[in-house]
Order: structure tokens, then sequence, then C-alpha cells
DNA sequence: TGTTTGTAGATTGTCAACAATATTCTGGGG
DNA sequence: CCCCAGAATATTGTTGACAATCTACAAACA
């Protein structure tokens, strides 16, 4: 008990709402809650060692960033993405990535290349050594860094809360990343981005990407297909 | 008896705090909480006639939808949109607005049309009226419905969130639309726009959608320069 | 046997009180 | 006259308790 509160001591700087929701969001993003769970007050709030109030707060939060689905008087539960709903994400996302690299494009010298070819690099070793989490941060990274390189705030923000559904849609689809040959694909596509943005080819720029995030879609599209015979 | 029940059954079916939420958000939305005001929650939940923890809760949500602003043991604030802010908004706008006119035009069949030309007749009608503040909210449904219409409710959710914030930055700048021509303009804008969809010409309602969302951005800038120079 | 109804338990919704923090005001000193 | 320390006030942060609602189970009846 008294280890559980240090931790969240320590960084009394937020409120504890914040630290709650904060929490939440990385279980929930990491899959530790999966998808249609629900998400019990009382419990919570003695694992966090906190009161019900700043939960509720914290859920609250979580709600309007679609992270978790509130249902009154029933209790709230780990949103879970359909597969159509998956499908008009990526879409939006795609059209959000168009304009990402197109600014990128336009201006190259501001990105630090530096940085993206050391994720890159990483990303590659995660693979030779069959880590495919690793790998897959990396690259999920990558196309984060991205987008925080257009300086654009409301783009990122708006990047980020995409992403954060579809990881859940990862999740629900019980999709590990198991296929090397995809992954290393995916980290050449990036190689390919990269190239063409800091040579200045927005047109080129914008085919690769449009392509890159379209084949992920199809390919999470398929898993889902596949884990959804079986069971659902 | 279905009435009653209806009408009950509505009211419970939101609970305490999406109640709160949904009013301040309104609120804020119309301007009649101006942006940088406090929102103490003594006030609030005497107003509303509930108790803080609701109001707390709302404040949640409505940080998470980028309406307000949390600082920690100092209060929340309506947040402020400065003007590389808004920029960036529409920036993304642009990217988001232009997926929607390319999915319209591409399935033009299952628009509404006569939704969209009574629309447009009733913004010309406000607009001869001098009713600029109708027009206005015409033409702002316009948009939204014209994003309804793609079926995609990411799409809406994040062009909604957008939008919402720019009417934030609107308030802030003071810019009461008052130019009847700009705002026939708008409409005339739309006009075009809705036939290149209806004529499946998905490159013409993309360069017109564009042309009128930058139309619209420069023309903020602005009413905020001449603002600003006045008095902030 | 199937349905229904009542009851017990659990969970959420709401509230009012207490603690912690920030702001304001006031009195004294330089 | 200005500045600073310290109390007074106001506001937020957090908690525990109480009320309302839903769920699960079991007993009674057709």
């Amino acid at each position: 008990m008294t280890k559980r509160l240090t931790t969240i001591d320590l960084l009394r700087r937020h409120s504890l709402p914040s630290l709650v929701q904060g929490q939440l969001e990385e279980m929930i993003l990491a899959g530790s809650l999966t998808p249609g769970s629900q998400l019990t007050e009382i419990p919570l709030s003695l694992q966090l060692g906190v009161s019900r109030g700043p939960v509720r707060e914290a859920f609250r939060g979580l709600e309007e960033k679609g992270l978790v689905r509130v249902e009154k008087n029933r209790g709230v539960f780990v949103r879970t993405i359909s597969p159509v709903e998956a499908d008009q994400i990526y879409e939006v996302r795609v059209a959000l990535e168009l304009l990402v690299v197109a600014k990128l494009a336009a201006d190259p010298g501001r990105l630090a290349q530096a940085k993206f070819d050391a994720l890159l690099d990483k990303a590659e070793r995660m693979a030779s050594k069959g880590d495919f989490a690793a790998c897959h941060a990396c690259n999920v990274e990558f196309h984060d860094h991205l987008v925080q390189g257009t300086g654009n705030a409301a783009l990122l923000d708006t990047y980020r809360r995409l992403v954060g559904e579809l990881s859940l849609f990862r999740h629900r689809a019980h999709a590990r990343i198991r296929d090397a040959s995809s992954l290393r694909a995916s980290v050449a596509d990036h190689r390919a981005i990269l190239s063409a943005i800091l040579a200045g080819d927005a047109a080129a720029a914008r085919r690769r990407i449009r392509r890159h995030v379209e084949a992920s879609r199809s390919r999470t599209q398929r898993l889902l297909a596949a884990a959804g015979t079986s069971k659902d």
C-alpha cells in the first residue's frame, strides 16, 4: 500500500485525476485492459490508492478521448472498435498523413534526420532480433515523430487520438504482430518516405505514405477477419 | 403515454455530468462564456442546481475536448486560441474537408440534395434580411451536413472538434460576422461546391472547397489582426 | 417445467464535509 | 512611499458516506 502511494506522490505536480487517466490510458493502449472489459470504480481506486472521485473524472476524460464507453448506471467499458470504424479511422488518418508529408517535404531542412535514421536502424535491429513488439513500437514512433516535425499541435493531437483508437482495434483483433516480413516492409517504406521528404519531393512522399498506410489498413482488416471467423 | 415516457427516459439516460458538460459546451460555443474567463465550480454548481462533483467531471470532458484549460490548484478557464493555433487548426480542417468532398463526389447519389438546397436558400434569405448570425449558422450547418454525408463517424468527430475550437477563436477575435458580402460569397461557394459534388467532379470539388476554406482562414486571421491592433 | 416476482448484493450517481493550495488584504518596517 | 511578511479569504483537491439503480439468484405460482 505504501509503495503504491509513493509512485503517485513522486508526481504530485499533476492532479490525481490526470495521473489516473494517464495510467489507465497507458494500460488500455498497452492492451493490459482488453477492449470490452469493464472498469469498476472501487477496485481501480483501491488499486491506484485513490478515491472514486478522481477515477470518475479520469473516466470522463477517457470517454471524450474515445478510449472508453460509459453506460449510465451500468459502468464504463474499454471501447471496442468495429472493423468499419477502424476503416473509417484509417481513412481520416491517410488524409492527415498526406498533409504531414506534404508539409515536411515543403521544408525538409527543419527535420532532424539523425533522429529518424537512428529510429529506423533500431527498428531493423529489433526485427532481426525477433523482438517484434519493439520493432512495432519503433515504427509507431517514426510516424509520431513525423507528425511532431510539422510543428502543428492540432495536427499532432488529432493524429494521436486516431492512432490511439486504432491501437485499441489492434488489441481487439488479437493481432499480435508476428509477421517479420511486414515489419521489415514497413521499415523499408519508412526509409523511402523519409528520403522523398528530405529530397523535397512532396508528390513522391504523398504517394508513398498513402500506399504505406493503406497497406497497414488492409493488413489490419485481414488480421481481424481471420480472428473474427475463429471466435467472434 | 409515449410522450412522457420519452422525455423522462431521455433525461434518465443522460447523467448529470453529461448534462452539465453539454450546457457548458453550448455556452462556450455560443460565446456567452468568453475565452479566458474563469469557470469557478461553486457558482456554476449553484447556478445549475447540482453539486461540485458533476461540474468537475464536466470540466474533465471539456478539457479533453479542447474547450477549457485546467491549471492545477488555479482553476479552469475557457480556452483561448492564438492566431497561430487557429491557423494550424485551419490547416488540418482543409485536409479533412478535401477528404469529405472527395468521398461525396465519388458517390453523389447518397446525398440528400433537397436538404442542402433548403439550407442554402435559407442562408440567402437570412443574409437578405440582415440576420447575419442566422446566415452564419446556416453556413456552418452546411459544412457539418457535408461531413455527416460521408457516413464516417471518426471524420465527423474530428471535424466537429476542430470547428468547435475555431468558433472559440472567432469569439476571442470579437469577430462578429457583419460583412454581408463575405457571407453571400460563402453561400455562392457552397453552391459551387455542392454542384461539383453532385456532378461527381471530385477534382473541381476539392479545388473549390480548398479555396473556400482558405478564404475563411485568411479572413478570420485578418479580423483578428485588426482586433488585435486596436485593443489587445 | 417455464415464467415471474421479490429480495439480496454489487455498482454507479450524487452530495456535503474536510484538507491543501493559491490569492488577497493588511499591518509593520525600511 | 514602497516593499515585505503573515494572516484571512476564497477556490480547488480529495475523501467518505448516502441514495438510486442495475444484476443475479431463488422461491413461488401457473
